[in-house]
RNA sequence: GGGCAGAUGGCGGAAUGGCAGACGCGCUAGGCUUAGGACCUAGUUCCUGAUGAGGGAGUGCGGGUUCGACUCCCGCUCUGCCCACCA
């Protein structure tokens, strides 16, 4: 074997090579207008501490791109940041006494050393953090835009309250109907909030997704579900008592001859009023604990179905019969408008109340073809043709639906309508740690925006955190106490803050021109790294952060900041990192600590450990002993290409080398060059590209002996030292860049060309043929790579093990595969 | 209840219509060593055969398409995730 080596030292050496990438400011980019841009971001980290296991393995998906398309000739954006308002800084602020903000910096900078630490590529000097004044000073600007523009206003919305704390809680805090700290029954109330239109844009958002052909199909199906258009229709049934219709939607109009009775909710503004007959006080408790109850229960999965008659009833349009009207628990007043007309021959949960309370059902649809009907539950199909519709029986559903609701249209009792799941954003929280909303509340002149002169309202320092009710800011007078700016009186600082999902909405922007003072970016470097090209993060962003920030997107443009309609065209979902069959986590107690990994493997054998051992899109369940295959895998990279690089001098050039061993070890390296190059490009199968990788490096360990005899294999070896290096540098960037120095190459590995695979020389020469009869494999033979068919089934059919195999059988067929394979069909 | 994704050795995974189990972990044997949990070499799906050559089975289960199926189609089972009374 050759001369031993000093094991590789990767602590001295990780540090020394970001030392060099911070001295030299490798990873700054600027504009550069001639070339081409990519924009690689990775969602930005909460700085929750400590970096975890979910981070490393993101940040390493990205950094690895990142690098590859930096060498491969790109102007690459690789920014991070920090997301660093919200609840767990005012929780530590309680819980220990710490200023959220003293909390907060103190984690970045931690955070901070421990991503340099890991060797990631990031340009720092655009470094954004989301609770400084000079970041959300423009959430404010954006904020105020939207206003003007009708894009956010106030309105009164639900909560869940606590009477004896006095405070708003989250639903999760309020499960069961009790106060999570005081135990106290919870109150529904209705609380003035501010909200975000994103309901503006719910069309745009769903046809954008026209544009989104490269992110996973699953998290377009599931923004897709979240913004929940659909079509019917509006229908009004009038109502004599109350000299007025209801208006109900639907959409399935065409089933309106079954309609045999209405379902308000109980929160319908009319459920009350319509309450008659002696049963009076019961039902309208009956409606108030009903309200009460839906808010809360409305996360439990089952719920029966429970209803009061109104006594009262509305007419149909259709059929000018009267139908009751009941209040009902499975009618959500959020949806559509409050009411539904009730066709319990068609619809399961208006046949399971309908069968519940003896209410009528009849059937209005039948099945084109007689078969199926009816189902053993009672029930009747639901697709097929009219029937018992007047004039409209005999008609098919979909036909049905148009000709009912152009009937309805043209009597002037309804309309075709489109409806929305997607609510508007409720961005108000009664929290310290986040965006002050820059709105003033003034006796005379009622809601007045802050002036864009006075931005940013800082939030104050000196706030108390006694985690008592309501929001601290609240209680400081010097923020709360404010003079209009309109009419010069006293006015009330709203005390609300923004919810930490706008800071996300447009980070992304911010990056482009992250010292900005005047806008909150500058459309000309936006303009030239915007879009982002390849988006990293957590599946579990998938709804919200991603809709959201499509939807601020789009407002951003529609103010004149950038001609984008979708900031993210390609997203790459990472799979969670698990151990012991669930997501890490701080409270189920299963994190693993990347300091300790890297302190006793590297930074590199971290990186690359975590990247091995799934594709990205995957989960990845942690297991402690693959990281030693890691670090055991650089040890034997370092200790070839210091055999490679001290290969004895130039013997007498002619002197014979194994001329097999050369072509395998050149068609190696061409092939993986090739295979890696695809696999992180465009296939982002990152596990694949490494083990193409240590196959390359089996096979130089093991042809070098002998190629090192003569001056051709010598300089082989070289070469496929070189390309190992460069092939392995996005992965293992420390190892690689002290490789590179060693080999004597000037410059960065980091700014070296991306290594080029020769076609001609990954070609296989030979090829092994596969012969099969009826499908089953039977013996293979080798032959040239341009052997034509004819020959390639002549060998085949000659071959002993073959003729054994038929027996003399007469040959029906030979399909044939040029280069692959011999099937022969008895 | 609805939707989506997945199921391959002891483990992570590879192969997306053409040699199943690449690569790695673990394990076994041997070497090297004062010793080693370091390093090197060989082996490692199951059954059968004799320890060989060989033969057979095999990618959750049952069918189908095909010369050929882990891969495509139909029907199930299980697991994970998301949504969940959305009219």
């Amino acid at each position: 074997m050759s001369k031993d080596h000093s094991e590789y030292d990767f602590e001295r050496i990780e540090e020394k090579w970001q030392n060099v990438w911070a001295e030299r400011k490798t990873f700054e980019v600027h504009e550069e207008p001639g070339k081409s841009k990519f924009y690689l971001l990775e969602m930005y980290p909460y700085p929750s501490g400590r970096v975890h296991m979910g981070h490393v393995r993101n940040y390493s998906i990205g950094d690895v791109i990142a690098r590859f398309k930096t060498m491969t000739g790109w102007n690459v954006l690789h920014p991070i940041g920090w997301d660093a308002l919200g609840m767990p800084a005012e929780n530590a602020a309680i819980k220990h006494g710490i200023h959220p903000q003293t909390w907060t910096l103190d984690n970045i900078a931690h955070m901070k050393t421990q991503l340099k630490r890991m060797g990631f590529a990031y340009d720092w000097s655009r470094e954004v953090n989301t609770c400084l004044p000079d970041y959300y000073k423009w959430n404010q600007w954006i904020f105020l835009k939207m206003y003007e523009r009708g894009l956010a206003y106030r309105k009164k919305s639900w909560v869940n309250w606590c009477p004896d704390c006095r405070t708003v809680l989250a639903n999760e805090q309020a499960a069961g109907g009790e106060c999570w700290r005081c135990s106290a029954e919870v109150e529904p109330k209705k609380m003035d909030h501010w909200f975000l239109k994103i309901t503006n844009y719910a069309e745009e958002l769903l046809a954008g997704h026209a544009q989104l052909q490269k992110w996973p199909e699953h998290v377009l199906l599931m923004q897709r579900n979240w913004i929940g258009k659909s079509t019917g229709a509006y229908v009004d049934f009038e109502v004599p008592e109350l000299g007025r219709p209801i208006r109900v939607f639907t959409t399935r109009i065409d089933t309106i001859y079954g309609a045999t009775f209405l379902v308000l909710s109980p929160e319908h503004p009319d459920s009350h009023a319509l309450i008659a007959g002696d049963r009076e006080p019961e039902l309208h408790a009956w409606i108030t604990k009903t309200v009460a109850e839906s808010r809360l229960k409305r996360d439990l999965s089952e719920v029966d179905k429970e209803g009061v008659d109104t006594g009262k009833t509305a007419v149909n349009p259709f059929t000018g019969e009267n139908i009751p009207i009941w209040v009902a628990n499975y009618v959500l007043m959020e949806y559509g408008t409050g009411a539904i007309m009730a066709v319990p021959a068609h619809d399961a949960r208006d046949f399971e109340f309908a069968k519940k309370y003896g209410l009528a059902v009849r059937e209005v649809i039948t099945p084109e073809d007689e078969t199926a009907r009816p189902r053993n539950s009672g029930l009747f199909e639901d697709c097929g043709l009219v029937v018992n519709s007047g004039r409209f029986s005999g008609l098919p559903s979909a036909e049905a639906m148009d000709a009912m609701a152009e009937h309805a249209e043209a009597g002037r009792f309804g309309e075709k309508a489109v409806t929305y799941r997607l609510r508007d954003w409720g961005i108000s929280r009664q929290r310290y740690w986040g965006t002050p909303i820059p709105i003033l509340y003034c006796d005379k002149c009622g809601i007045v925006p802050v002036p864009y002169k006075d931005l940013p309202v800082q939030i104050p320092y000196n706030a108390e955190f006694t985690g008592e009710a309501g929001s601290p800011l609240e209680k400081i007078p010097d923020f709360v106490n404010a003079t209009c700016p309109t009419c010069g009186g006293r006015a009330r600082r709203e005390t609300d803050t923004m919810d930490t999902f706008v800071d996300s909405s447009w980070y992304f922007f911010r990056y482009a021109s992250p010292r900005e003072e005047t806008l909150p970016f500058v459309r000309g470097a936006a303009d030239y790294w915007m879009p982002v090209d390849l988006y990293i993060g957590g599946v579990e962003h998938a709804i919200l952060h991603l809709i959201y920030a499509r939807f601020f997107t789009k407002v951003l443009r529609d103010l004149g900041l950038t001609a984008l309609g979708e900031p993210f065209p390609h997203y790459l979902a990472q799979g969670m990192v698990t151990k012991d069959g669930s997501a890490m986590s701080k409270s189920k107690g299963n994190t693993v600590d990347p300091d300790e990994m890297i302190r006793n493997y590297g930074a590199d054998a971290l990186r690359l450990f975590i990247l091995f051992a799934a594709p990205p899109e995957k989960e990845f369940a942690w297991n402690e002993d693959g990281i030693e295959g890691s670090s055991r895998f650089i040890g034997r990279v370092w200790q070839t290409v210091e055999d490679c690089r001290e290969a004895p001098g130039p013997g007498p050039a002619a002197a014979a080398h194994d001329d097999a061993g050369f072509a395998r070890l050149q068609k190696k390296m061409h092939q993986t060059i090739r295979k890696v190059t695809e696999d992180i490009g465009t296939r982002f199968h990152l596990n694949t590209a490494i083990s193409a990788i240590m196959e390359l490096t089996n096979v130089l360990r093991r042809e070098a002996e002998t190629l090192r005899g003569s001056a051709a294999g010598r300089e082989l070896l070289g070469q496929a030292a070189e390309r190992l290096v460069l092939l392995l540098a996005p992965f293992t960037p420390h190892l690689c860049e002290e490789l590179w120095s060693r080999l004597g190459r000037t410059g960065l590995v980091y700014h070296a060309p991306w290594p080029f695979s020769d076609e001609a020389l990954a070609q296989e020469e030979k090829a092994t043929i596969v012969v099969e009869v009826n499908g089953k494999i039977r013996d293979r033979f080798e032959a040239e790579a341009g052997v034509t068919e004819a020959e390639m089934k002549a060998t085949a059919l000659a071959l002993p093990r073959i003729q054994a195999t038929l027996g003399g059988k007469p040959v029906r067929a030979i399909v044939c595969i040029k280069g692959k394979i011999v099937n022969i069909v008895t």
